[in-house]
DNA sequence: ATTACAAATTGATACAAATCAAATGCGTTT
DNA sequence: AAACGCATTTGATTTGTATCAATTTGTAAT
């Protein structure tokens, strides 16, 4: 396995100032960085911030398919037109890469297909994740699960597992585990009366209890 | 792009008697092809019947992820061990192709990386949508959608895309729509009643109104 | 500090889907 | 053809989450 685009999703990859095509895009929170069916030009990695990729019913019922942070990609999956919206939830700031230069590379640097292979793989893991959550888990068990995941993020770029940042509105988080704001504050409140969690603001969550976390995320007791 | 796997998740692979490394497995309904955990030796592509891709809490809520027909391959997105259980819904043939030898045709084959990038950005597309059904339709829009899905496939294969045959029970319907099989059930039945199916047999549906199965898919009208 | 505004929380009620419980249909075996 | 077993359908009731409605908290502007 290369290492162009790292372990998996969360990784850097390494282009940039090697290659002029690519430059960088700064965006203030709510703007949107594509929308569904715009044609696609370019692909992104973000470099600051966090941006919600998602689709929408035509009455307006949301769903959020994936929150991209620092080192994701965004656009591998798609060709030609974007499939989803995309949109800054704080301020952001994008690597561009075009469409093209993706091609080109994937020609001619060995170890750069099977980086997007991965990063590809990793991406559909989470979502098939996200299905057994949309699909079976109670909404206790859905935050719970979510609280998990962004736990594990941290982890794994070395930061504090207990202490996790939200950098979302219930709102958001709402739409992505297929839940509205008020079952999500709920739930929320739930775990921090059990002293599961403690919340140290809205957007800054200490997890006290990580077993009884974890349990709660795969069901095993309630 | 290359051909090597088609336009994405449904085509066929052009690699078997070519290549000594691959053969073929037959399973009856109901055998499992691999568990979760299981150690990683193969990559499969389905020649016959259907494949249940499923994860499983502890309890024994289940979640389907996929279902896999003949050209789907299985397995490109896992790495080491198997992350899902698979199951062959119905009298089952699969190729075998074993990891090492998908390794060497990435590097071998030029446009052989392209085409598994592309069957993962087609399946990463089409997970996306069912969370999208999961999060935020109606059961009776879960179900129209799941209808409109085989119908399209029907469409890609060139068949008549007004006739489903569907090789799974209620209950793995109910289990990919995140169900239960009496909700499925009476769900059918409405589109039944409201004269957009017909039912040949348990198996096989008739669709009558496409335009109003389509427009309860994308939640336009109930 | 005070006001204003949006986001989040909390409470009361409604409703869609789950659960519990038969009944029916259908394919297989005898 | 009758009897069995399993999948499916249909019915009655319960329940978890949505919806509707205030209230509270937090943050930014004056």
């Amino acid at each position: 396995m290369s290492d162009w685009l790292g372990d998996g999703k969360s990784a850097k990859i390494k282009i940039g100032h090697s290659l002029a095509t690519t430059n960088e895009r700064a965006l203030d929170a709510h703007e949107h960085l594509f929308m569904a069916n715009d044609t696609q030009t370019h692909i992104y990695q973000v470099l600051d911030g966090v941006v919600g990729v998602y689709k929408m019913l035509a009455d307006g019922r949301r769903q959020i398919v994936t929150f991209c942070y620092p080192g994701d990609l965004i656009g591998v999956e798609d060709s030609g037109t974007w499939l989803h919206h995309g949109e800054a939830l704080s301020e952001t700031r994008v690597r561009c890469i075009s469409v093209s230069t993706i091609e080109a590379l994937v020609d001619s640097e060995p170890g750069f297909g099977q980086a997007l292979v991965a990063s590809l793989a990793t991406e559909l893991a989470e979502t098939r994740d996200q299905l057994l959550s949309l699909g079976r888990k109670s909404a206790l068990e859905k935050v719970a699960t979510f609280l998990v995941r962004i736990s594990r993020r941290n982890q794994r770029e070395n930061k504090d597992e207990t202490r996790l940042f939200l950098p979302m509105t219930r709102a958001e988080i709402a739409d992505y585990l297929g839940l509205t704001i008020e079952t999500v504050s709920r739930n929320i409140t739930r775990l921090r009366t059990t002293g599961i969690i403690r919340l140290e603001s809205k957007c800054q969550v200490e997890i006290l209890d990580m077993d009884r976390l974890e349990d709660l995320a795969e069901g095993d007791s309630d």
